[in-house]
DNA sequence: GACCCTCTGGAACGACGTTCCAGCTTGACA
DNA sequence: TGTCAAGCTGGAACGTCGTTCCAGAGGGTC
């Protein structure tokens, strides 16, 4: 009764699992990895912890959850396209998108890791694998060489998505707001720091330390991403 | 007066930041992140948790500075040895000194990933990325492509070490004792559960499962650390 | 001997993940 | 329509964690 008066028309749409992990990811996106406790989910969902543990095993599969479900929104950006694109650039938009993924979502770089480093081929790692496998065998390397070659794009791809969400978090905590300004401050901060390193040990760091200044972190990706793509074609192109 | 009767001769070392973060890393090696526990580490250490945060602040710190020990420790490979090395050699040197540490210590990937997302471009990663900025530097890259060549170096290594420890404990996991059996034994597995997974969605994982059957994961690593040499030279090489 | 500063380690606090369970809702069956 | 089991809920409670607090030991200096 009590309960009726507080819902009196529809009855709340009722917990589900999906229902869980779209308000984890939000938690998630609003205060941070730390933020996201049983606690604060069943707030959010208006109810008690327990009634997650009636959908959800524990944390862990709830993250995972998470981390899935961006990463698989995230890489479906493959079929729909145009399928003119040649392999390169379809292999292109795979890596932006799960770049802008983790750009969007800060705290998918760390659960990428952690998910990986806890059940390496299960989850989320084979979506990755397919999407950038299919395009590596419509470039012409030879069947042999295709595990070794998509293993080193993903391999690119996780690295630099995590290091550069890294970047882009770090430079929005600086200032409160994501802006131009605060990215070029935070920028700015880093070649500071790279400039007062120790000459006797770090001399290449403090060469390339204004090259930071002004540089775009896609920009950047994108040409990695060119690098290893020509490492491939150089390695692995017939008549070779 | 217990306590001397305790330890009667020699006063027992007393109790510094080295000597606390000598028994993390131990500890997080023997028992694994989830078991290094303030309560945990004073006990190994005979004292309170109390004592400990005299010398590091809290537990960021604590992991902080054990990934940077262990880091700092697998990059020291590069001055030491023949300096008559080529730069890739010395690139692949550095590359499997990572390699190597994160397979020792399993628990190093995601620490590796958490400090990267936590202060980016401080503490761990200038030392790798100046170990092998240096090495791109003594290729012949133009000074405009240091950055990215180095950064696209990186990225892959830190994102297939992480990858390739999460392998390795996995397969230590699953028998108890790591050997090549276990060892083996997982790749059938994950051979296994790729040729389960429905054709329609996972065509390419498919088609490469069985190529996953005894492959070695040092060999796997290096020839990606190849590709990406390779892609930095056929990019960047004067009359390109 | 009195003092202070560095350092110790046990107790205590608040928050977390997780478990437990009493009770509500719902749909099927008599 | 009444009854009952199963699905589901949510609040209370448990154990453990990171962290803080503090009374006091140790060793050097006037």
């Amino acid at each position: 009764m009590a309960t009726r008066s507080r819902r009196p028309e529809r009855r709340q749409e009722p917990l589900s699992r999906e229902r869980i992990v779209e308000a984890a990811v939000e938690l998630l996106d609003t205060v941070g990895e730390r933020g996201l406790t049983f606690r604060a989910l069943a707030q959010h969902l208006s109810t008690g912890p327990g009634a997650i543990y009636w959908h959800i095993t524990g944390k862990d599969e709830l993250l995972g959850a998470a981390t899935e479900a961006v990463v698989a929104a995230a890489v479906a950006v493959e079929p729909s396209g145009r399928t003119a694109d040649s392999p390169e650039d379809t292999v292109r938009a795979v890596a932006l998108g799960l770049f802008d993924a983790t750009e969007a979502h800060p705290w998918l770089a760390m659960q990428l890791a952690m998910q990986l480093s806890r059940t390496p081929w299960a989850t989320v790692a084979p979506r990755i694998f397919e999407s950038l496998g299919r395009q590596v065998r419509a470039m012409d390397v030879p069947e042999a060489h295709w595990f070794t070659a998509t293993s080193a794009l993903m391999h690119y791809i996780l690295g630099a998505a995590g290091q550069n969400a890294a970047n882009s978090a770090s430079a929005a905590r600086a200032g409160l707001t994501g802006g131009d300004v605060d990215r070029d401050a935070f920028l700015d901060t880093v070649s500071a720091a790279w400039e007062a390193l120790d000459p006797e040990e770090y001399p290449f760091i403090r060469a390339v330390a204004n090259q930071v200044r002004g540089h775009d972190d896609r920009e950047q990706f994108l040409a990695g991403i060119t690098l290893v793509l020509a490492g491939i074609t150089a390695h692995h192109r017939p008549g070779h």
